[in-house]
DNA sequence: CCTAATATGCTCAATTTGAGTATAAGTGAG
DNA sequence: CTCACTTATACTCAAATTGAGCATATTAGG
């Protein structure tokens, strides 16, 4: 209908490996467009859509990352289309729940925003997809990183149990932030938030809920992005540790990380991101890197073991610093006998 | 980049009630955009998206639903973003996969199309959305129906057993397309994908990849959507049972069951569905519908009430056909305690 | 009062988990 | 060469969960 502002779609990836037990994102410096100063932040690697291009986004993207950053992808899939207005430049109300949503919601009464965001600029869609790589696969060109995702989401690795910036920071200052809710329902509300995301007062701790916890601390004012696209200064000792991103960068990459999280758990995932050949010890690294606990090494071992999902070698890995361990491969054909072929978190 | 042939984007809606233990799913009649003629098809509701419309998306979807079908969302959540070029109009080439991969994918070799497709015309990106809605809550308009899911997708009604297509017609069909593979690795593959998806060759049924299901028929040509896009006109009796839509339509609702049905077990979504009074074979009629499963009453049962998902409210329901039942209301609190409250289908 | 239908309570064995204990097979220091 | 230490791997055991079925309760209708 309406032809006037056009709309910008864009594509995201969010590329993830894991090399010396640490999860990693693929990113580069660049000018952060949701500052109005233009000051370079960190973003993850973007590209136009080009309408008379590939047949499919996703060769799209495999293109152009292959460009980029000299890198071939593997696994691929697709995360979420973001596409609120004023996403990239917005000023989010207080109180007011944010846009992307990825994992499902029910309506909530959304005041109408006093000052309409602005008009007759274009509106950006950004389709974000979620790759999994071996790192180093490739050096990588200049501006470009595998950063630590643990420096961006500092709270939701829990693998030294529960991390000290949550007694330190987080509890403290959610519970400020509750206690200046306007309303008692707006209290109580926030409260039970704060509980289901970060396993307060009681709650259970649900690894995959990441994107909660990051709109959370987004609404909650606590993290710089929050400040920046409210067009305020934030006084950085109310903010939570945390590398910020460029744009709504920091939310893709907390929306992938819950993804991951969730489908290692019935899917093989995992395989894509450790060599073809590997220990029971190197893959349990892995999924602990990526779910953020610690687990259980015998009972690990059970699992993948006789639930048919790895196959011994007979090879031996010797320097392990103890008695050798036998290296393992996938077993493709796990596949065709289980329904749902994943390394079972506890609690699962 | 590129400017000339610009992208349109838009809005579909995946709308799913249960009345009367089926499954239906929100559909009005229109004229096909993917047919040359542009025959008239059912088809999603569909809406473009104002660039200065909404601030959301998701309140956008919410808007035009509501005019053009006089229905309030509640549950809404996005499903995904189909964008391949050709999507509308397009010819997949045999043997090549198609392009929206909602479960992730790995590279695979695509031969590229001999003929390119059409360049110049605009490309079209839908996001689509999944939405529950208690039926019936509004009288639809003219030309917009409440149609049964498995009116769609037949095979994926597995609740009277095994459906008696699978012999009659899904089998043999599929053998034939197995066998007329050019390679022995394709046909190994297509087997593969035949025994997965389908549960056979010794295979376990896995509920959730409907979408899996319907491209391989696709892929297989053994839906009429596959002989439209590829300009050919099937033999009626090469065809697999089941009404077909526009576009890419029944793939958007294949998406959105399997997404249902995966996020049953872990989110309270069948109460979206439910009154806000139930009796517990209500409850459980309404999971059966959707999963395509029988379930065990007394099993079903337990798992809810003593997984603190319901509270009985004391009412007693009686015109059961026996001993009366008692009516039951969603626990909300369960949100605050599990981690990961769901129903629990067998197999998980 | 008898029969059919549904609701609800309870039992029981088979599996699956969570958490250890025990033993094997390397390394490097003394 | 032996000991201390490290990691790998094999087993055990109790608790919890699941799948399946039996038994009893409460209604309606002849």
């Amino acid at each position: 209908m309406s032809d006037q502002p056009r709309i910008d779609v864009g594509l995201n990836a969010v590329i993830v490996a894991v090399t010396d037990e640490r999860p990693r994102v693929l990113t580069l410096r660049g000018p952060d467009p949701a500052d109005p100063e233009g000051r370079a932040a960190d973003l993850l690697p973007y590209g136009p859509l080009d309408p008379g291009g590939d047949r499919t986004l996703e060769l799209t993207l495999r293109g152009w990352v292959r460009n980029q950053a000299r890198l071939e992808l593997g696994y691929v899939e697709q995360l979420y289309t973001f596409g609120d207005r004023g996403r990239l430049k917005g000023q989010p109300l207080e109180g007011e729940r944010l846009g992307a949503e990825p994992s499902g919601a029910w309506p909530r009464e959304t005041r109408p925003p006093e000052a309409q965001p602005p008009e007759g600029e274009p509106r950006t869609l950004s389709v974000a997809y979620l790759a999994l790589a071996r790192e180093r696969a490739s050096r990588t060109p200049a501006g470009v990183h595998w950063q630590e995702v643990y420096a961006y989401l500092p709270w939701e690795d829990g693998r030294k149990g529960r991390p000290e910036l949550f007694d330190r920071f987080l509890v403290p200052r959610l519970e400020t932030w509750i206690r200046s809710a306007g309303s008692r329902r707006e209290r109580d509300e926030r409260r039970d938030r704060a509980a289901v995301g970060f396993g307060l007062f009681g709650s259970d701790w649900d690894g995959d809920r990441v994107l909660e916890r990051y709109e959370l601390l987004y609404g909650a004012g606590l993290v710089p992005e929050a400040g920046r696209d409210r067009g305020i200064t934030s006084d950085a000792g109310d903010l939570v540790p945390g590398r910020p991103m460029g744009a709504d960068h920091r939310r893709m990459l907390a929306t992938a990380l819950g993804r991951i999280r969730g489908k290692i758990r019935y899917r093989p995932v995992v395989f894509e991101l450790v060599p073809p050949h590997f220990t029971l010890l190197q893959l349990q690294r892995v999924v602990e890197a990526l779910s953020g606990v610690r687990l259980h090494k015998q009972n690990f071992r059970r699992l993948v073991e006789r639930g048919g999902l790895v196959e011994g070698t007979g090879d031996y890995e010797s320097d392990t610093g103890g008695r050798p361990a036998e290296l393992f491969r996938f077993r493709r054909e796990v596949l065709r006998e289980r329904r749902a072929p994943g390394v079972g978190l506890p609690g699962a």
